[in-house]
DNA sequence: AAAATAGTTGACTGGTCAGTCTAGAAGGGT
DNA sequence: ACCCTTCTAGACTGACCAGTCAACTATTTT
């Protein structure tokens, strides 16, 4: 096999850049290309359209944060310290690429997720199937909590759709008003509408 | 004055129609057009831009449902009914609105907002003032239920906010999952996170 | 009936869009 | 040395984009 490229891995990455900072549709493929140093021919030999670059960008992304989720929500944490740990490592990130960007950025997936779902199968898709397993993260901590008596969740499954629609509801808030606060304080929010029982997560990070 | 047109209103309506099913960005000053029945000429006598457009078609949306709102956290009800009553409202809105396009479309503040937030100052301004209004509707509701021992909430205002996001996201997911069901279960859910002490708000419309 | 105001028309501009295509370069296997 | 595959180059297409403009129509006021 003649020469090795990582091409495909510079196109993912730029769309993502482009498309969590601005959206879907005013991100060209030209503009793409152009961040990623590709031309178009390059583009389409890897993906065959926009809306294909764009789930394989999301699915790259995922990869990334994967390893990085496992670690946060560790089953040698305590339960509800994995939320805390968990937000404030969004919230560090995001505040992060506020100094590069200039704006609070929310999350990639509800974003570009509401922005195309009625009109792309493919992408829409995608974020699905992303949310779907992000959600396990959170039912399987709240199922833990609950065993270990520190909340009231008889329905794991339901609790962690829940909170996991609030935290989204509150980075798309974050973003839309270009600001921090409500993130800072959405652990203790979150453990309020979680029923915890004391100020059991007291220390985190 | 000669001749009065409605043409301003036809506008705004079908920049509405179109950017709350689809997404702002796909939605071309053409294709509204065609929508209201005005031609190119038409749109910019009235509008300077589309972005200023969508300004007005957002403003436009909050006047014809301010009446409602009004109705719908009438002093009158018991508080936490007024949760009850409204999440109820938006559910049947969006259920009737799927029979006629297929989709559960969510906010459209919420999806317009995210989607030009880092890019269009007048659109994400006009958007952070509804929502402004529309959370001091929760906000009084929640101090309403405090003062009458329902709930504890010191602080109304952070309540209301965490519970405006959290309804947000749930309507973001709606519309990413296609999908009402989170969408019938909110209204338990919000009074969990309320922390309602009693099953106080049964019986609603 | 003339003037002034309010709204309408649609062709036009210049730029950008996603996607196509043909030709060729780069590198490993034999 | 050669071939075969992977990858790159970049000009090109036709559709569509937001926005402009000068001519025109309809209505009311005087």
């Amino acid at each position: 096999m003649p020469r090795v490229s990582d091409m495909k891995k510079r196109l993912t990455d730029a769309a993502l850049d482009l498309m969590w900072e601005n959206s879907y549709g005013t991100t060209s493929v030209d503009a793409i290309c152009d961040r990623a140093g590709a031309k178009k021919g390059s583009f389409y030999y890897f993906f065959k359209s926009k809306s294909e670059l764009t789930a394989a960008a999301l699915e790259a992304e995922w990869n990334k944060n994967k390893a990085n989720m496992d670690a946060l929500f560790s089953a040698t944490i305590p339960p509800l310290e994995r939320f805390d740990r968990y937000f404030e490592h969004v919230h560090d990130r995001l505040a992060e690429l506020q100094q590069e960007c200039g704006s609070i950025l929310g999350c990639p997936l509800l974003s570009i997720g509401s922005e195309v779902s009625t009109q792309d199968k493919v992408v829409r898709d995608t974020v699905d199937r992303i949310f779907d397993r992000k959600i396990k993260y959170f039912e399987s901590a709240i199922r833990d909590a609950h065993a270990q008596g520190l909340i009231e969740a008889p329905d794991p499954q339901a609790k962690a759709k829940m909170l996991f629609a609030c935290y989204h509801g509150t980075l798309a808030q974050a973003r839309i008003q270009n600001d921090l606060e409500l993130l800072r304080n959405f652990k203790k929010i979150a453990m309020d509408s979680l029923g915890a029982k004391a100020a059991a997560a007291g220390a985190s990070s």
